[in-house]
DNA sequence: AAAACATATTGACAAATTTCAATATGTATC
DNA sequence: GATACATATTGAAATTTGTCAATATGTTTT
């Protein structure tokens, strides 16, 4: 399986249930403590970090640490660019991405 | 947990899979028969079978009976509202989807 | 209608995911 | 340095997901 599929597929995984979607729906907007996050839904604070580390990892979000606080913010770029990637694999174009899904 | 969250994230599982993200990007050359996805991959007849329902459930992939074979195409409207969606959600913009994020 | 073919369904198992309670780590404050 | 606070990690349970073998269903051909 080529590597495109694989690395977009991780993002989309990430952000692929609705607390974490909305996670990053929430980022959009500036970063955020991890405690206001905690406080817009009904999940333990160990959940959250799993979450969040589920989106790192994705290479989606960043921390950074502030005294005691974390804060984390959106990777732009990243998502923009998967996003990229997911609007030309939606499209019919004559460089389709996909090279070998014709009956050759 | 609002219902553009869950719907969206629905979609989004449907496609966080290395597999069935090419198969949605073999489709959007065209449709093709089951026979021809089946045989881009190394899975087992069930398991595209399987495959195909999730995307289908999702809402992004709908078939057609043509004799003995199944073809499968692409919702094309659903692929790119979904694809909208996302980049609103991506975005720093006034009217926010996400209304409560900030610590108000 | 029997045989052949394509696809779907069922049942089962393995692997991955979600979640929490308990605990650890890192930072600030007293 | 002891205490309090915010976040991370660990370990475990429940659920979901991915996959296959076996079988069923629907269609065409003989």
């Amino acid at each position: 399986m080529e590597q495109i599929y694989v690395d977009t597929a991780k993002m989309l995984k990430a952000i692929s249930e609705p607390k974490r979607l909305r996670i990053v729906d929430m980022l959009s907007c500036g970063e955020l403590c991890a405690c206001v996050i905690l406080e817009a839904f009904n999940i333990t604070q160990p959940t959250l970090s799993h979450d969040m580390r589920v989106l790192t990892e994705a290479g989606l979000v960043s921390s950074r640490r502030e005294g005691k606080n974390i804060y984390y913010s959106l990777n732009k770029a990243a998502l923009d660019e998967m996003h990229r990637t997911l609007g030309r694999m939606f499209e019919d174009k004559p460089d389709c991405i996909c090279h070998n899904c014709k009956n050759s």
